[in-house]
DNA sequence: GCAGTAACTTACTCGTAGTAGATTACGCGA
DNA sequence: TCGCGTAATCTACTACGAGTAAGTTACTGC
């Protein structure tokens, strides 16, 4: 009867390294996602996964590292995801819609409010907000890549430019998604394939 | 004789306050871009000040609350400068492309990297947050007017939709331009008005 | 059963955000 | 020129959270 009493009896299990590993990311994820960044304190994240604050460290360095592995796993699933998605269109503007829509949708569904955490949290110092732009430098291979086939005739400097373009429309226009409900995965997707398609030029009336 | 020996003669003036914060906005503005946002401490700022902590915050309430002055001020700017360089074109497309090299030139003249703290320095609470994209939400008044005047065919939601695409598309390539040199206000320009205008389709070989 | 090691903990330090309450300098009327 | 009120300012704290040193426990193979 000593623990039943004396404190509930909190399953404590060893577990192995890729095991913790992966529960401190899934739990680091979502108290990031429930209270930001910065208000979340590492000696919660030990708490809720059953464990000491030092574990913490010794498996991701930092908080800024923690943060990092998390958004670095979500990122690879979002990259697998959109290339998925794009594997099996023909025309081009299909590819480039398909991609989209995948993107928008994973945002979406796996993690609406984290797409905050995503765009926003750096107070970090200069070396981890590289890391993140070197993580976020996959997505853009993945456009660049897509978008010299398409055009091959087009300069480096122009594509890569191109590429960042798209990127940062993209990420700001599933932010702005996050507070308009009544606008579509779809919507978004088609907005942006259109854009990229023709510009403003449908709209305009000259 | 007194104060030569003892202490270098710290001219420490009293100021108004209207002066005082706006020195004091210099300040942080300049410490802000040369360490990041968490790396600076308000100790720092207010020696660099020459005055004392407590009054950093009796005038902007904490950390963040100084963050945020700073990025308005500057944003406040920057929305000026871009307004009325968009005021003196003749077609919609030089409206575009006038108003993007203003942009793209003050966050090159003005504060390069400060740029990077424009873009990322939310570890703030949500509130925090909010406020800053109110502040963004004038830039994209902004260009959501000129967009509605150009095309008063479209539905408001595209023309949101299109704002949120152009802003971000804007303030990704004016971040990315921070690591090329060898791209000009102009080459950035240029590429945001050809996009917005044709999208990739001049590209497209088919 | 008994190493040996890998998972895990307790119990700290240190830096920095934020605050309570005393204090000093300046403007202004007599 | 002298006080006197008030606004600007300071000293001296507390609180909390990131990060760490050194010890402790539980599985794993022999």
């Amino acid at each position: 009867m000593s623990d039943a009493t004396a404190r509930p009896p909190v399953r404590r299990r060893r577990m192995s390294r890729a095991e913790r590993e992966r529960q401190m990311l899934d739990v680091a994820e979502t108290v990031f996602t429930e209270r930001g960044y910065k208000a979340t304190s590492m000696d919660e994240i030990a708490e809720r996964c059953g464990v000491s604050k030092p574990m913490l460290y010794e498996y991701f360095g930092s908080k800024d590292g923690l943060l990092l592995a998390c958004m670095s796993r979500v990122k690879a699933e979002l990259l697998d995801v959109t290339q998925k998605a794009m594997a099996g269109a023909g025309s081009p503007r299909e590819v480039l819609r398909r991609g989209m829509h995948a993107y928008f949708g994973f945002i979406d569904s796996h993690s609406r409010s984290f797409a905050m955490v995503l765009s926003e949290p750096l107070a970090a110092p200069p070396e981890t907000a590289e890391t993140i732009e070197a993580t976020r430098r996959q997505q853009s291979t993945l456009i660049a890549g897509v978008l010299a086939v398409f055009a091959p005739s087009a300069p480096r400097a122009a594509i890569d430019a191109h590429t960042e373009i798209i990127i940062g429309a993209c990420e700001r226009l599933a932010l702005w998604r996050t507070g308009r409900p009544d606008v579509s995965v779809a919507d978004a997707a088609q907005y942006m394939t259109d854009f990229c398609w023709h510009g403003l030029s449908p709209y305009l009336d000259d």
